[in-house]
DNA sequence: TCATTGTTTCATTTTTTATTGAAATAGATG
DNA sequence: CATCTATTTCAATAAAAAATGAAACAATGA
């Protein structure tokens, strides 16, 4: 290919107002749910983005690093928010934000809040037999504490696969 | 007082199994809403005390600073987690957990939750308007996307109070 | 009022978490 | 297969968040 018709990499360009509120957004959003700023930052432009971007246009609009890019993208891809496109004649990849937001929320309770819950019921059930050695009435008190946590707890956990139901339509 | 009557300070004794169990567990949950590791240890402790325990107790039993200590209670004081509890005769605060646990949800929910929500939803009113001036191509792939984002957050929206009455009981 | 004890505040330090970028790896291409 | 280019990895660095503790403040009571 002939120097003077190389695809010219796009050049640094500042991002457009829109990009920004979409950035600033989903930076919001992720750290919420704890994710890296790096990774919100992504999300915001690709998710305003018409076409699919390459990491390297990632890292020059973003002003992020390739290590950024790269470990950003993969987690995206994990949780299913953002998808490789394929380009025709093109050795890069290219990616596009994937607009069933629900995957996030999905994801998040799935990976984090359900086994999250699981494991503080089993604690309770630790506590509870710990609970047993105890002198009568420290026993007393552990115990209706204990027995109001795990009612709470088992109570989250029959809302979780309401709330997934009702994020996914 | 004589001397010899003053009431012992509580020699720095080892946390038990139980109190152990209950502090990793709410170190766990407090981290998950943003409330640091000293917030989840201090709760942990008071959760399983059958008494109210002082400051100077607290800061003991955990090996804490006097600043996370205060710091700490007055978090959980301001989300209505721990009460304070009069001792006549004592100067000290006494510090006991509310059990009513569905306060830190509802915290979460309304302080956080509720409030980045709407403000991603102005966020969304400003993307419609800075679109209208793309390129009518750009426009209509960014007004798909936002509305697709305004209909998912209102989704949610819609949800909270639900899931707050459900929390509450 | 003044001394004493308990509590809060906040500048500094420590710890934790996220980012960077060079080196290693993978994967095309001729 | 040798040489590119794209991507991943990970040790080093930077940035952010949390904890510390001394000093300021408040409240009690002698």
């Amino acid at each position: 290919m002939p120097a003077g018709l190389k695809e010219p990499t796009p050049e640094t360009s500042a991002l457009s107002e829109l990009e920004v509120e979409s950035i600033e957004m989903f930076i919001g959003f992720f750290k919420l749910i704890g994710l890296q700023k790096s990774i919100g930052e992504i999300y915001g432009l690709l998710f305003v983005s018409r076409r699919a971007l390459s990491m390297e246009e990632i890292i020059d609009r973003l002003g992020i690093s390739l290590g950024a890019a790269s470990q950003g993208l993969k987690v995206l891809r994990s949780v299913g928010a953002v998808k490789a496109v394929y380009v025709p004649g093109d050795r890069r990849d290219y990616f596009a934000a994937d607009l069933e937001l629900s995957k996030f929320a999905t994801a998040f309770i799935k990976e984090d809040l359900q086994p999250r819950l699981d494991r503080a019921l089993q604690r309770i059930e630790t506590m509870e037999s710990l609970a047993e050695d105890m002198p009568a009435i420290d026993r007393a008190a552990a115990e209706e504490r204990l027995e109001k946590l795990k009612h709470w707890l088992e109570r989250g956990e029959k809302m979780l696969p309401w709330i997934l139901k009702f994020l996914v339509n």
